[in-house]
DNA sequence: GTGGTCTAGACCACA
DNA sequence: GTGGTCTAGACCACT
């Protein structure tokens, strides 16, 4: 699995990187244990400010999607945070769009299990690389 | 049905204007014929520049939910345009979010199906009004 | 034939009259001779402003495409004035657009060939109504 | 390859400035990977509003010919967007014109063939200058 | 240092 | 009286 930077994507890079880690662990490509690039081996990786992979390792910290040490750098530890409500709302708004242009529903949901479905098992792959 | 602009919002207003309004079609508070405020009007009900406003009608207008008149101001007019392709990469994101933090898929497709329940009927509420 | 004004389209009310004469003259539908309703009673069958019809037929006079008469109203005459140099940067920009997009010479070319096939004869239909 | 602002254009300056861009990539002279001055260096230079500046490179960039990157500012970069279909309606009107004017079919065809000659070919010239 | 957002106010085109 | 364009200048987000 491998991350990469899309200077076309309108999205700030730290937000795609945050993105792409949050989808490869919903993808099970990653796990609980596995271990993140160190912030400088991945900037260098990606060709992209230090700072700017610093700042998605925060974000993913926050979220409770990663845990970071000072040794051992930062491997995936899924706290058990549920989604804010945030995220909800911004569900609501995703949904609205395509609803709003006469999507049917059930069209809507069935994008949303199709979806659902191309994510893997909960079995965590302890040690998978991730850059 | 009233707009609102909220400054704690980490999104730009122009995007929360935008974004309320396509979950108000979605709801069916406003829908086909339904005229919104002139963009001076709105601006200076919410206190923001007219620029802003302006620029929420615009993006509105680009991606088909409303149309926009010189004599009469703009109307919702839900043209055929399909979702783009950005939009299933978006929602992706979106249930990512969830699923990597072992929300069952079930759970989330019941979230799914709650918000899309509060969504209206397709009978458009003409001459209801948005400000 | 008949004109339309659609409030979608982003060229002013009058343009799209103009454009629209200017079209039905190129596929043949009108012709030398061919009347064209007065302002007044064009406007009233469009819901347009007077004004509106009365700019569009004089940027069609000062075009060269038809003729004013105060007592015979406007109809179609098309003047000796050759396409202004405007016309061709104009057309130089349209074709650039797909150019650009990396759209084959030959398949700009067909695209032009087919429009030009789907134009008239230049037998002038006297007396066909416009309106 | 210069940019300029034509105050006797009718065009807006920040549609002026997008058609120079779209046909200095038609004719070549810019292509993938060429850098487009910053905004406000651009703005300076042609002493218009930086707004402006930056109105035509987003319209540049919804259309898919640039791509706007926060650190390095922008660059032409054809995407695979097809043309709009309004861009078929659009040319239909500019071939109209000279149609209409009795202008032959075959002469018609041998200006769009001159203007198509006129453009490039689709070797892109990285590095060329545009300011 | 880059683009993005917002404000403020002027003037024009259109209807 | 409507939206569209342009100017001017401030502040923020991102890199």
């Amino acid at each position: 699995m491998l991350l990469y930077v899309d200077l076309a994507d309108r999205r700030p890079v730290y937000q795609q990187l945050r993105d792409q880690v949050v989808e490869a662990i919903a993808r099970g490509d990653i796990g609980e244990g596995t271990r993140l690039p160190t912030t400088r081996q991945l900037a260098a990786d990606l060709a992209v400010n230090f700072h700017t992979v610093s700042r998605a390792y925060d974000l993913l910290r926050q979220e409770g999607f990663i845990q970071v040490s000072r040794k051992s750098g930062a491997a995936v530890y899924v706290s058990g945070k549920a989604a804010p409500p945030e995220w909800r709302a911004s569900l609501r708004t995703q949904l609205a769009e395509a609803y709003a242009k006469d999507m049917p529903r059930d069209d809507i949901l069935d994008v949303c299990k199709e979806i659902l479905a191309g994510f893997g098992q909960r079995e965590p792959h302890r040690g998978s690389s991730l850059a």
